[in-house]
DNA sequence: TATCAAGGTGACAGTTGCGTCACTTTTAAA
DNA sequence: TTTAAAAGTGACGCAACTGTCACCTTGATA
């Protein structure tokens, strides 16, 4: 009884998404996302009232995924294996860490339904936190992660690492292994 | 045979940095500027043709200052020395850095001076990278260096490293001391 | 104190983004 | 084949940002 949509919700994640990381959330427009899907820029109003609906709802979305993979944490029974684990699917989903950094800049007073959003944002991130925390209370617990360290600071440090920019294009395998070695025991020989 | 400026070079940079900062390169306008000088928007175009111009010709000033900081690293003789002045001096313009990155939004075709800005910005970059990997050798054959780490990570790293947002207010000496024992020796225990 | 160059202003026109809406198109079910 | 719900369109009015310019203000100097 209806007539078929022209671009998928996938898909118009997917644009988001790459608008985000290319124009930031400032130079973001309808006009920029709707060129990229071949439709017209009046049509995506059917589905979000402003901008900064469908940048949260992607986010919420994208968080989502990011948390169930997360969540999977607890397979792994030893600290060692959490953390390639971890490891794994932060670089795997690399570019959302770029992208919930923009969170603040969204202005809360829009409508209720960015309002909520950012409130789910909020929920999911302290989520997050918590899940993080207990995971590096077992590398304590294990005496494999340095005691003296704030928990908060071990986490921002893994999450700001994983954001380094590869320009010289060092080739991936290495670059991980790179990275992962400069997390555990830093820049310093032993 | 003039009238008094009613804002100094000084101030119109404090200003812009701010600016940069709080809405990134899309969101910041003339606009914003002028009313936190006080000052009329049309007064700024006295002096720049565009935004472009004052955010580049900003960015080069704060480039030109960072390198003269940088190049006194050369009077320290031991790679340990070196490194304390350079965590110091970065950690002391945290956020010029976070700007540095805003440089590949604007677009060059602007006008000659922005033009002109961009590759000075440019020539600064690779001055500064030279200097560092000239402390990274010094490091490498100091033997404190891991040698088997490319020189571009080592210093992503350490960049990277000092971004790290302190959201857990923990107080600025113990904050800093865990970022050195992370960039140099990693968060496991030895 | 008259001059004038530099600083400063605010109004104007052009462009781009925003949000709305009357209208058209598609399509599955009646 | 008729119908109507959902999808899509593009033009319109509004707001914000951009760049220009004729004009005003200031203040050192002649």
């Amino acid at each position: 009884m209806a007539r078929e949509r022209k671009f998928t919700k996938k898909k118009l994640y997917q644009t988001t998404k790459e608008a985000l990381l290319e124009y930031s959330y400032a130079g973001f427009t309808f006009r920029i996302v709707a060129e990229r899907l071949h439709i017209a820029r009046g049509t995506l109003y059917k589905y979000y009232e402003n901008k900064d609906e469908l940048i949260t709802d992607y986010m919420v979305e994208e968080m989502n995924h990011f948390l169930n993979e997360l969540h999977k944490i607890n397979t792994y029974k030893n600290f060692e294996d959490q953390f390639d684990y971890l490891l794994y699917i932060i670089f795997k989903d690399r570019e959302i860490h770029q992208i919930r950094e923009m969170t603040y800049q969204i202005p809360t007073e829009i409508n209720e339904k960015v309002k909520a959003n950012k409130v789910q944002l909020d929920k999911q991130h302290q989520t997050m936190y918590a899940t993080l925390q207990h995971f590096v209370q077992l590398g304590k617990t294990e005496n494999l992660l340095n005691p003296t360290l704030p928990d908060s600071l071990i986490l921002g440090f893994i999450f700001q690492t994983i954001d380094i920019p590869n320009h010289a294009s060092i080739p991936y395998s290495q670059w991980v292994s790179s990275i992962k070695t400069m997390l555990t025991h830093g820049i310093f020989t032993n």
